[in-house]
DNA sequence: AAGCCTTTTTAGAATTATTCTTGATATTGT
DNA sequence: ACAATATCAAGAATAATTCTAAAAAGGCTT
């Protein structure tokens, strides 16, 4: 029962990527992706699921959840978070940061993320700015060091060895 | 049937800048304003109502939302939202950014936000860094500095005129 | 192509953080 | 003290997201 043809196609390349790297590509996470490299705007969820209802009208909800969250996890989709709002999705794979217009509401990316200032376009005015940084504590990455027998001295590379964390779900 | 003493006695500096801004200190919020500052462990707003409960156990968790959003709006508290994790609450109300240990989970406060490099703590390493911004995009300010007859040329401070924002909530 | 195994989709129920509603309670100004 | 106003409490309501269980689809082997 699936729906006519899909929203973009994925360029060949890519579907080889897919199929190189066992990752199983469904007509449903294949609409998915289209839909963010078509429209760029930084969807929601639910927006994603009204734009693919109209291809494919059987697409549920929680198909979408999932889809996003292979895509994420496969890194070829980005979750945008600004405070509580709904989670919003994001193919833009280059490093960059976003900005939120407190007037309309759209969201923007904006590249060079952090080396003095930002590279905005003429006319954006910033009136808050917010950093959040994540990776390890002294305490935790004493103890990473530890039990791996590194030195823990400077010039550590930001991906540090992961171990499996405990049960933690996918944003955390 | 309000309880005992409270946790944290508040200086009267503050009190005195309560009385003076017509701000109604009630025994909730004095209560949940002084958790804060005692333990600045970032507590979500269900740990702030545990804390609460030792001292004032009527204090129901609506309450709790009640004065932390109050404490945000005066600008004693502030949100602080990593992913889509319960939004935490901070007292420190100097400029700085947060650090979330991926491994114990704790959030420490990081001094400087912006200018360069952050004032990490020896130990800390950063895995991923993430900035939002926020403000006037530039379809947005120019319809603003339109309405309100200014030029809109370079300089612009980052604190630009408020207008009412239509209905919208507390953190859009 | 048939059978078998695994993954994915679906629909709906469940969860969880937060907000809303309503009546009770407390505080302030007169 | 009394009215006017603001706040609190309890539980219902909301909304985003996740979970569950069963059906469907895809791949592989023969």
């Amino acid at each position: 029962m699936v729906a006519g043809c899909l929203t973009v196609k994925l360029s060949p390349e890519l579907l080889q990527r897919f199929a190189a790297s066992g990752i199983r590509l469904t007509k449903q996470r294949e609409e998915v992706f289209g839909l963010l490299l078509q429209k760029r705007d930084h969807p929601t969820a639910t927006e994603v699921f009204l734009r693919a209802k109209k291809h494919m009208p059987s697409i549920s909800l929680a198909t979408i959840y999932n889809c996003l969250d292979a895509l994420v996890d496969w890194g070829l989709v980005k979750q945008v978070n600004l405070d509580r709002a709904p989670t919003r999705y994001c193919a833009n794979l280059q490093e960059h940061s976003h900005f939120y217009c407190e007037s309309c509401g759209a969201i923007s990316d904006v590249d060079i993320p952090f080396d003095g200032r930002w590279d905005l376009p003429p006319g954006f005015i910033v009136a808050h700015a917010e950093v959040s940084l994540k990776g390890l504590c002294a305490k935790c990455s004493a103890e990473r060091f530890v039990r791996d027998g590194s030195t823990g001295a400077g010039g550590v590379p930001a991906q540090y060895p992961k171990t499996k964390t405990p049960n933690q779900k996918r944003h955390s």
